[in-house]
RNA sequence: GGCGCCAUCGCCAAGUGGUAAGGCAGAGGUCUGCAAAACCUCCAUCUCCGGUUCAAAUCCGGAUGGCGCCUCCA
């Protein structure tokens, strides 16, 4: 398996730690609000990643934090007038509903900051003994100058950042690039006691402290969004491995962004669309399917156009699954005519998942499949185990999907549901008016037919006829 | 100013040396009462200019055009 390594900006062979074993640490998010599209996207990402290995046979350890104390959350709760705690509680309560909607696997771990206030004030402590840390006033700060190699994942060096100087200037720093590993803590602000006083952790040395407790000194996969890389990732590593003095991990794994009409979307400029707010009207399969087909590394652009493309194709999907498991009927077949050539697909799907997790690649063998499957059932050719065969395929189909998130639903469930939006008609309704239009088909009274049919498009609604009856399903 | 990424059909998007995957849209056809879905056929030489090579979208140099990080951020 190839893995494209940010550290050292190439594809890499993937060889875990541990045989058979594989430990991956993914950066999570601040709870203060809630997720937008582009948390989803680093999401997803991490999710396939994780089921993925998983799919393969490896025993995957993920761990994903909650970061639940920092200034943006202690500012949004006195502007807000609730406590620190109830605030971060409040954003992980919401973290759930959307990850749930989203089909996220849950990680082997998600660590809260706050819960792991001893294990960081070790870590600073061990920092300070190695004079990699030096205590101001009650805040520690990390001493840059005694680490060799700082830059190394971002491509930096200390002389262009200093030059590059957009730092604040204090004093009270050796160096304006010395980070905070802990924080004195202001009157009425939320604080733990510690060698140096009344304090709270910095905003890098909880993941270096909770993928140390859960992963050791060295694991195989850390990752998170491309903004992270400097400073968050970079400091990351000058804490664990100033720490420990071993590398923190094999392999750094980064996504890329989500623009939103091709302008990048950020809190700052204000331009974010939450997953709450998407997921009003598009199905959580159709958002996974829209981040899967593109690389993780590539931007995407986030566009109503480019989701109804992604809707329009993994309809096509859905429409085969559905087609194969009416053939089945109900046939559960271990194995049928079509082992060679699922195995062939199989293979296929596993090349491109291989590299570097080619998800891109990997859909376009999930359409081979539905292409191939529509043909076979097409051509309608006597083959004695059709059922166990399409059961075959179906399961098949559905095994290939899974890593991705992908075709878990029941194809008439997802087929036909709608965007969300209110003022549509009912499934009862929609039955009703289709007996009504077959009355008038068996009466060959087209007209009336038609005017059923042009009435439910109008709603939404489409109509297959064919041999066993009428099918409908909504517009995505 | 420093560091880095990208540029493939109308749109989305794979492809890192051997002669352009896939999806959406479009054109024609089959099927259908008509449709829808599906199937068949058609639909790009890879921003530009040089170079390396028997061979380049793929490597090198340059140009142009996008973008990111350097500040909170997935």
């Amino acid at each position: 398996m190839q893995i494209y390594n940010s550290l050292n900006r190439r594809k890499e062979e993937f060889i875990p730690k541990d045989p058979g074993k594989i430990g991956i640490y993914a950066c999570g998010v601040t709870v203060y609000d809630l997720c937008h599209i582009g948390h989803a996207r680093s999401l997803v990402v991490f999710d396939v990643i994780y089921r993925y290995l998983k799919y393969r046979g490896y025993d995957v350890t993920f761990v994903r934090n909650f970061t639940d104390i920092d200034d943006k959350i202690i500012n949004r709760s006195n502007e807000r007038g609730v406590s620190w705690k109830a605030l971060a509680e409040q954003y992980i309560d919401e973290f759930y509903v959307d990850m749930d909607r989203l089909g996220l696997l849950r990680p082997t771990y998600e660590p809260r900051a706050t819960d792991h206030i001893t294990e960081i004030i070790d870590l600073v402590e061990k920092l300070e003994e190695k004079g990699l840390a030096y205590a101001v006033d009650g805040d520690v700060y990390y001493r840059l100058q005694n680490f060799k190699g700082y830059g190394k994942l971002s491509g930096k060096n200390i002389d262009d950042l200093l030059s590059g100087a957009r730092v604040e200037v204090d004093d009270r720093k050796e160096s304006p690039l010395d980070f905070a590993l802990w924080k004195k803590s202001k009157a009425g602000e939320p604080s733990w006691d510690s060698p140096w006083g009344e304090g709270r952790p910095g905003w890098h040395i909880e993941c270096s402290a909770m993928s140390q407790k859960f992963l050791g000194d060295t694991f195989d996969i850390h990752g998170g969004g491309k903004d992270l890389i400097f400073p968050h990732h970079e400091n990351e590593i000058a804490q664990s491995e100033g720490a420990s003095g071993k590398p923190l991990a094999h392999f750094w794994v980064h996504n890329g962004f989500v623009n939103i009409d091709q302008e990048k979307m950020s809190k700052s400029l204000g331009n974010f669309l939450t997953i709450r707010e998407l997921l009003e009207d598009c199905h959580p399969e159709v958002l996974r399917f829209f981040v899967v087909s593109s690389h993780y590394r590539s931007p995407i652009d986030f566009s109503t156009e480019n989701v109804a493309v992604a809707a329009a194709s993994l309809e096509r999907l859905y429409q085969s699954l559905d087609r194969l498991l009416r053939t089945a009927a109900g046939t559960a077949a271990e194995t049928s005519s079509m082992d060679e050539k699922i195995n062939f697909w199989r293979q296929e799907f596993i090349a491109a998942m291989d590299d570097d997790f080619n998800s891109a690649a990997a859909c376009a063998v999930l359409f081979e499949v539905s292409k191939e499957v529509n043909r076979w059932l097409d051509a309608d050719v006597s083959q004695n185990d059709k059922p166990e065969a399409a059961s075959c395929i179906a399961r098949f189909l559905r095994e290939i999907g899974a890593p991705l998130g992908l075709l878990q639903e029941e194809p008439q469930a997802f087929l036909q549901r709608g965007g969300g939006s209110d003022g549509e008609l009912t499934a009862t309704e929609i039955e009703a008016l289709i007996v009504d239009r077959s009355t008038a088909r068996t009466e060959r009274n087209w007209a009336e037919a038609d005017r059923i049919r042009d009435l439910l498009d109008e709603k939404g609604i489409i109509l297959k006829d064919s041999a066993d009856g009428t099918q409908w399903q909504r517009k995505h």
